[in-house]
DNA sequence: TTGAAAGCGGTACCAC
DNA sequence: GTGGTACCGCTTTCAA
């Protein structure tokens, strides 16, 4: 039978105690000593048959699971990569590279951990990941500054890697420069022969991280020309979507870079409806290369993207545990290629 | 100056050591008691104005940040909600929820957590998460079975709720039933006066624990009736579809439940390719009531979910995690209801 | 082959 | 007001 210690007859709930290593070697007539041997196969240690069985089978009869702060306490290190969860709602395209990330990483034994710490602002975020003793930690979009990334590497991570538009002082980044989306969408538009050029921003919060970056690599893609760009504000939905397009004639324009896939398709439809002809009237591009962009009519030309694939991250991270004092890497890993189909 | 202790010269990286509460009281000049109640703010015990400003420059020189597992070790307890991150990729609508709900759990000072541990499976991923012994766990999907929740609750897990089609066992449960959804829209299509319904089972792995209950769904609301339902297998790209539509005079259905409304715009945009016309010829209906289901001609008729919102869950939680003795509670908390527009 | 004991970083009781 | 100290659960050295 199992002890139930230090319950004052008061305790609402008269749960039964969480089982011990203790509580293991109790029942096996070892020490802990030995339990923690027998259950963790040190091989330092030569433990006889019979009592590795009375271990196992006491540890299975009290339903034993070993406390995990408890070890890493006591290890003084643990194998979890956090990674803060985006703020901002991801698509597929992002998703899909997180899902590869977390597997390519448990490959490796690490522990991957999302930590919604949603209201922290800035520093006070990095210290909420520092209080958990990450070994390393991911920080997707531009949520973390130089002072963070030092908070963090003074609590022991060993590695920081900032996954976003611009590095971080002291952290490792993948750079995924979204102007690229942007320059690329209106070379391709202006080699079509495009002057007059809107670039539709999302209203919705949050998504100013790219749309901002990708504007910019529009004006990039245009410098030195004669091209106009207009910018295109659009809430993400059928209403807002047809004012826009009721606008369309004032506006004057022949090429749009959408944002991406979603708001392209919002906008097409609209601007059909408005008796706009795509892409003989205006061209219209948007970005991600969703499957759906394909089933339109005109089918949407779109800017596809490449993210790293999750393992090459996984090893970076891997490297930089093992040699945390090497200098921060910096890759450019987003690529950005221009898909023509019929819409411009 | 920092003591760097146990710091042998082999060290590769003689990385300065991590400050603990010991070294902010030592450079403050009092004991690690007396640090501990002036960054907690203990209200039992006064200390006095001075010392605490020195506590805190000393905290603060330091960069001192306590130690969570250290913490919570010592209190037996901790405010984590641990969320085994789902396997599937899931939609827009499940990722909006997921957000709600760590919103709101933070709202109650809990700490929401999750977890990715692809590879395991069934009890074995429950002891992975019972060793971080969560205060609660909410598991997604069906990947977790009584023994599970056992394990669990064992381990100090003071409320297991799944979110999923079916309830476990000594967990509390929000049942999301899926067959719901079928069965509106099969009824909706049977009131259209339509009798032969094809049903699309995506064939992406991991969906069938939606697919499938979908499809029960479309049965059940047909029992006792005329209807036949024929079952349509279709990957997520354009040549699967064209396929299907290819082969559509001689399956001779006059309506099809999509599944979705992704597979559902991926069909209708294959159909309308292969003359067949939407809605006189075939009836479609998706489901999710995605934004751009509504851009299509003829727009998209769909099957609206509604999930509970992410505060009630949180409550949820809150109620169980206070009291762990009350019996499970189950909840239906999807809601299916068809909008119908113009492809039925 | 096994056990005793130290200690990881905090917290909180009890003295002073 | 402040300090000493026991203890949370586990690992690991050292002795037996």
């Amino acid at each position: 039978m199992v002890q139930i210690p230090n319950t004052p007859a008061s305790a609402p709930t008269p749960q039964r105690a969480v089982p011990t290593s203790a509580d293991v070697a109790r029942l096996a007539g070892v020490s802990r000593a030995t339990v923690s041997y027998v259950l963790n196969n040190t091989s330092a240690v030569r433990i006889s048959e019979p009592t590795r069985r009375r271990v196992h089978e006491a540890a299975k009869e009290l339903g034993y699971v070993p406390h995990a702060a408890a070890r890493s306490l006591r290890a003084g290190q643990s194998r979890m990569v956090l990674m803060p969860s985006p703020t901002v709602p991801v698509g597929p395209l992002y998703g899909r590279f997180i899902n590869e990330l977390q597997w390519a990483l448990s490959r490796l034994e690490y522990t991957v951990v999302q930590y919604g710490t949603l209201g922290l602002q800035g520093d006070e975020a990095a210290r909420a990941w520092a209080e958990l003793r990450p070994v390393a930690v991911l920080v997707p979009g531009s949520r973390v500054g130089p002072q963070g990334v030092a908070v963090l590497q003074r609590s022991g991570a060993r590695a920081v890697v900032t996954l976003g538009p611009e590095a971080v002082e002291g952290a490792h980044a993948l750079l995924m420069d979204h102007a690229a989306v942007g320059q690329v969408a209106a070379t391709h538009l202006y080699a079509r022969g495009r002057r007059r050029i809107g670039v539709v921003l999302p209203e919705e919060p949050g998504l100013e991280i790219y749309s901002a970056p990708r504007l910019d690599g529009v004006r990039r893609g245009l410098r030195g020309t004669d091209a106009v760009v207009t910018e295109l504000p659009l809430a993400h939905d059928e209403e807002a979507a047809a004012r826009l397009a009721e606008r369309w004639p004032e506006l004057g324009l022949d090429a749009v870079f959408a944002y991406n896939d979603e708001y392209a398709m919002l906008l097409m439809r609209a601007l059909q409806d408005a008796g706009v002809r795509i892409p003989e009237d205006t061209a219209l591009i948007g970005s991600d290369d969703l499957m759906l962009g394909r089933l339109l009519r005109p089918r949407l030309s779109t800017v596809h993207i490449e993210l790293p694939s999750g393992r090459e991250l996984a090893e970076l991270v891997d490297r930089a545990v093992r040699d945390p004092a090497a200098a921060p890497e910096r890759h450019e890993v987003l690529g950005a290629a221009v898909i023509q189909r019929e819409s411009t």
